[in-house]
DNA sequence: CCACTTTTGCCCAATATTCCCCACTTTTTT
DNA sequence: AAAAAAGTGGGGAATATTGGGCAAAAGTGG
């Protein structure tokens, strides 16, 4: 029963945009309509990565990772591409655990890599959260908001997704 | 029991991204996170190698180890690519042990190869680990993360991979 | 084979980091 | 407007890291 509910949990998606202070001591809190969640579903246990393509963190509960990173394990370890994501990705994979006030520590390394100081948004992206520098992000969503869409570039999976 | 312990502790993977000092003797102190898991699996038995493509050290539990080196030393050895490959991965693996406050101590040729001086960075890369000097680290992350992605080179298994 | 130097490993002390707890401020709810 | 809940910040205890002294062990040259 308690695995149903653990594996219905697992189901649900992270959403919402949420602005967050981070400490003098690198701490961050988790807005508490997740807490549960993650302590349902991980026990508090999580894994904070890079994004390759963009300067902020990505962070995911413990099982929700393990899936990934049995996919990136098993990728062909003399390829170029693959052995270049496998060193980015496991290898800042770092489990933070929720204290009993629910906030994690952030890593020197991690909190440098995407300058997570001050203001940080955090965003929900189903499986995962996205930690950004409030700056770097207003920036590169006012970015996106002006790219042009040009049809041609679209993937077909677009098709059949009304808005 | 014991055993079946043992067997599950070396599914798991090594994971994430620490900078740690090495001090005047050469030594470096492994995070406590992972001194147990070495402990539990090789009773502090480490094998250390080096990367024969980058210039780091790659640090492995005893019975990790061992079944590279099987692998290794069945590679036919009248082929030029595979003699190499024997005589800079075998020749260069070193045992060293962890002390009682779980250091291990840099063999001073190894250490030179990879210019572990000072910071080090040591990346959790599943079975084992990678050891970096930091600067050098810095440079090559760097350079990996402006590589652009391109499509063409990419292997199948990728597809699969949704982060 | 013995004295001497160097290396290695253990121990302890100093420093730095991490975590828990509590108090204060801000936001939300009733 | 008061009460409750959530977010924020800092003191202090516990833990981890770091560096150096010292003794045992290993290597070196006579």
């Amino acid at each position: 029963m308690l695995k149903i509910i653990s594996l219905m949990e697992e189901l649900k998606v992270f959403r919402g945009i949420n602005a967050i202070n981070v400490d003098e001591k690198g701490r961050l809190s988790i807005p508490t309509r997740y807490r549960q969640r993650l302590l349902d579903v991980a026990q508090g246990h999580l894994i904070l990565t890079i994004d390759t393509e963009q300067r902020c963190l990505l962070l995911y509960s413990l099982p929700a990772w393990e899936v990934i990173e049995a996919k990136i394990e098993a990728l062909p370890s003399f390829n170029k591409t693959t052995r270049r994501i496998q060193r980015l990705l496991l290898g800042h994979a770092t489990e933070v655990e929720m204290d009993k006030q629910g906030r994690i520590l952030l890593p020197p390394l991690l909190r440098e890599y995407a300058s997570l100081d001050g203001r940080v948004i955090m965003l929900g992206q189903g499986k995962k959260f996205e930690l950004w520098n409030e700056e770097t992000w207003q920036t590169q969503r006012d970015h996106w908001l002006g790219e042009e869409l040009n049809d041609d570039s679209l993937p077909d999976e677009l098709d059949s997704l009304a808005l």
